[in-house]
DNA sequence: CCAAAAGTGTTTGATTTACACCCATGG
DNA sequence: CCATGGGTGTAAATCAAACACTTTTGG
């Protein structure tokens, strides 16, 4: 806590952007136009502005990245990294921030990376070295967080969207962890949490079948009973 | 991602150091020397030092303000802040680190800040500006995560010396959530949790009554159903 | 012997699971 | 009319809350 001799530190955000597309749970990233890591993939992120908060840099960038403000979808901070050699240029301490966010019907809008794209969790966690930097680790950590927070909140309303079936959001859990649920049980837990779905006077049929209500994402977030443990 | 061009930011560490100290949930708060906020209550902490990862750092702080490395005890990364306007003198972003550590005979050993002590959260917590810069923030993010883990981890344990008994664990619930407990069922769902406690040879009759069963934190920190609900 | 805390058993009610069954549409 | 998913009912199993009861010490 004394003076004024603080070394010289970069702070950066980095993204974890995550999302179910055709049944895979999927991340963002970009491919470096530069060294270090030329050509490797890598997590989207960049330099915090000198007056910028650390939530604004991260909204700014997930703007930059997909075209998407998460009005739709979540975004919160995750953890730091800032390990004396994670970037070989200079010490940075990276701020990393959690977006979940529906499937988006463009690939990546209007976007700053043209080379961003979605890729499924698996392959790029398949081997810890096939991302830049440490972001191999720091996506595993988004990962486990979402997963995590699936089972006890109504978060994974983040990743459907603005209008829902039941079925469709049991397939996001489905494609999250991995494992197949019962459609009834699972009806009956989510449509009688209080705060979670918000029923809509529209029916679809999309995916066949009898008419299935449509719902919006509950306005609390709400916290759950324990809900399915894979 | 670009090149150079990054504006300086200073980073510390700053510490949100849990007990629970005759009953009490309390925090470790160290009264500051100098301005800003000369003579206010600010969470334990400091500048990361140039070539030191940010667990060191946060090692290294615990260290000199308590005396205790958390061999004993718990340690992880909590959140970061970084709002422009945290510290009135430069643009600084510090990393959070929570930390549970048992009741220390001592109050605060051979530590560098000799006016640390600890202070029960409600207190701390009455209003939000008792504390300098934003650590009445920080300590009621703390405050809530230690809180929500006691619920579904075995870390409560932390809190405990290396041998105590059901009881005293107990105790640490009651004290954090502020709640009573049946001692009968609590005892029938940690003992009947595998990985959570270590029974020893020993036996204790401090606390009166019937000698009690002495445990060991078990060595997992294992997840465990849901525990109770306050 | 009494108070006080440890620890066990049992009863009751809630929650979860599994699955039988009916509903409403598109092809 | 049938395949497909949507949605409801229900019985069995599992789990948690409440509490009667026994145990073992200190005073």
């Amino acid at each position: 806590m004394a003076g004024s001799e603080h070394p010289p530190f970069a702070v950066t955000v980095d993204l974890v952007i995550l999302t179910v597309r055709s049944g895979r749970f999927a991340a963002l990233v970009v491919e470096r136009g530069e060294d270090p890591f030329h050509g490797r993939l890598a997590l989207p992120g960049g330099f915090v502005r000198p007056d910028e908060d650390l939530p604004d840099a991260a909204l700014r960038e997930l703007r930059e990245e997909t075209g998407l403000s998460p009005s739709l979808g979540h975004l919160e901070q995750l953890a730091s990294y800032g390990a004396p050699g994670r970037d070989p240029r200079q010490r940075v301490v990276s701020v990393a921030y959690l977006g979940l966010v529906p499937d988006l019907p463009e690939p990546v809008a209007g976007s700053d990376a043209a080379s961003s794209r979605f890729v499924p969790v698996d392959d790029l966690l398949r081997d810890a070295g096939s991302l830049a930097f440490d972001h191999g680790r720091i996506l595993a950590d988004g990962v486990e967080r979402a997963r995590a927070k699936l089972e006890y909140t109504s978060l994974a309303t983040a990743f459907c969207p603005d209008e829902f079936t039941v079925g469709e959001l049991r397939a996001v859990y489905e494609a999250v962890w991995g494992v197949e649920l019962d459609p009834r049980n699972f009806h009956r837990k989510v449509t009688g949490t209080p705060g979670f779905l918000e029923p809509t006077v529209g029916t679809t049929t999309r995916g066949g079948g009898r008419p299935a209500q449509l719902y919006r994402r509950g306005p609390t977030t709400a916290l759950m009973p324990p809900l399915l443990r894979p």
